[in-house]
DNA sequence: ACGATAAGGAACCGTTGGGTCCTTATACGC
DNA sequence: GCGTATAAGGACCCAACGGTTCCTTATCGT
């Protein structure tokens, strides 16, 4: 019944941050508890506490575990592009846990570094990379304006999808990835157009 | 040195939302609690919990309570009173426990109407009120595009804002602002304008 | 003047994050 | 192959929290 062999190492801290992902998709980030991510790990929370220094900590590493993978889409069209970029991330997070994001900003706020760290992968450059490809490309295929866009262009967005994800409850519907693109975002990029 | 009466009806209520002012402000939205407000207000738990039904309800009513008044700038020109108005709500934001806003989003999320009785402050109606008033004026003035923006147009400056807020620490630096407007928002109101 | 209402105040409960202590299994240097 | 430093498992403790209950006492409406 008990498992013979006492894990050590990363091979525990693998099945620790992999039991704080589950407990924070069932339990969501407000309930989730050290000592229900331990009893899940068949571990004690002596052993959380070795790893992490607090709560917030373990939640970080086990969403920066989670590691989606956004691919750099390629319709040959901007707008497509974009669209199909929004909507992956906007499935990525669906796949989050409702209130893990809010929830880290809140408690990591007294905690200059963790904060920081939490912001860079929530931020994501890796998107942003994506983005100024996609821009690029369309630039070369003279659909926008040539000439590398403004870091605030190339946020725009992430940021404005991100706004709303924060800003409500249950999935986003679609409606608003193509709302972004085709409202704010296209009307931005094309040189001299109409709306 | 006790107070010699007992305190009521809405004078008390006041007395308890103003603690939990004031609690939120000095101890931040983490570290609040319903003792110290009850402390603080020189009454006990009971009274608390006999008018709001749980923590985030009351914090809700102290944050609406503060009730910044944002004025319609009018400087006769679009970009300076879009400066101004971003301006002044990013001195209401400074005025905020730092976690306040992503600790409600957080402790909501299981209660839909008090969620929604949140966003809908957060998002305050009235900004955007504030934001149309300035675009037709723009309008009429010729320096814009005629006719009513779209929705998203409208709230732009605003969820940008709020985004950048909600994604730093301290306060946001003075140039976020200028950054937004004319990096984003002032290209997409000019009809035809170059960058 | 009196009775319903609600304030003040305390004690209580279950649970949490965080920490201590002791036992015991494992990995590694010899 | 053996012994020792290391660290896992697990129980227990702690202060503090949100939320609840109960009792006493002041206030208000009638």
């Amino acid at each position: 019944m008990e498992q013979a062999k006492r894990r050590r190492g990363s091979t525990l801290e693998e099945a620790i941050v992999e039991a704080a992902w589950n407990e924070l998709r069932e339990a969501g980030y407000a309930k989730a508890t050290m000592n229900g991510i331990a009893r899940r790990a068949g571990t004690s929370k002596h052993v959380l506490y070795r790893r992490w220094k607090s709560q917030p900590e373990l939640f970080l590493a086990a969403l920066k575990r989670f590691a989606a993978t956004v691919e750099v889409p390629d319709t040959g069209d901007v707008r497509d592009d974009l669209v199909a970029l929004l909507g992956r991330i906007r499935q990525v997070f669906d796949l989050l846990p409702r209130d893990l994001i809010s929830g880290l900003i809140t408690d990591t706020q007294d905690d200059p570094a963790l904060f920081e760290e939490m912001r860079a992968y929530v931020m994501g450059a890796g998107v942003h990379d994506i983005t100024r490809v996609i821009l690029r490309r369309a630039a070369d295929r003279g659909q926008i304006e040539p000439g590398p866009p403004c870091a605030r262009i190339v946020r725009l967005p992430i940021d404005l999808l991100r706004n709303e994800y924060l800003m409500s409850r249950g999935p986003l519907p679609a409606g608003t990835v193509t709302e972004i693109i085709d409202d704010v975002v296209m009307p931005l990029l094309r040189p001299a157009a109409r709306r």
